[in-house]
DNA sequence: ACGTTACATCGTAATATTGCGATATGGTGT
DNA sequence: ACACCATATCGCAATATTACGATGTAACGT
């Protein structure tokens, strides 16, 4: 009970699901939306942004590069974070194709 | 603690991520699919089609009917629902918007 | 070597989500 | 009125997410 019963679905949907479960709060919109701003930028810069502990931000940005959305490179004390163009573009393509599914037809079926 | 603190986060964001989360369950993401395919469907349509009670799917549906996504007309003892066209393209334009915020630049910041 | 800075991770608490059985509601057919 | 559908909701348990403080790790400046 309670766990999530992914094994039933299709590999796409679940897929889906993750990369839509990934801009699901709305810190890691925030964070990605910054990011997109200043083109990189280290952790501190968001816990300055952010009304957030610096834990908060570094477990946020561990689900986004979990997610393959942005990438690090250790520079020296810092770690340089920037979106990752391939996969942003893949998240992208996927969601269009999803929602392309759906092509609105004349007769609409039901009404609230 | 662990609320979210959406509060500090623009209306936008929080839209986006509140769009995001409808789909970001595979089994919501295989309902829409269904839906779309079949162009309507009821309930129990669901609920002979993948493995989950009826209370599971009736909730999965209201949370797809609270985000707007679908629509649910009573038909005598049943209820039709499908897919809410207007609202599929509002949710399918706000992803654009926002995964378009981002353009490839031909020099790469980072590198894992 | 020592304190500082930057970041990650651990432990824990609060809260949210997922799922199901049981039950309620409301229309259908008899 | 009654049993029978279809669906919604309630109550509960399991699990996942969010958040933070404390602590760990590693590079930097002195």
């Amino acid at each position: 009970m309670g766990k999530s019963k992914i094994e039933y679905f299709s590999e796409n949907q679940n897929k889906l699901a993750q990369f839509s479960k990934v801009i699901s709060h709305p810190a890691r919109v925030a964070i990605l939306e910054f990011l997109i701003k200043r083109k990189q930028c280290i952790c501190s810069d968001l816990v300055m942004e952010f009304p957030l502990a610096q834990s908060t931000i570094s477990q946020h940005l561990k689900e986004l590069k979990k997610a393959g959305i942005i990438k690090g490179k250790i520079s020296g004390n810092e770690k340089c974070y920037c979106i990752n163009a391939e996969v942003w573009q893949t998240i992208k393509k996927e969601l269009n194709l999803f929602f392309n599914q759906f092509e609105k037809n004349k007769e609409e079926c039901c009404s609230d």
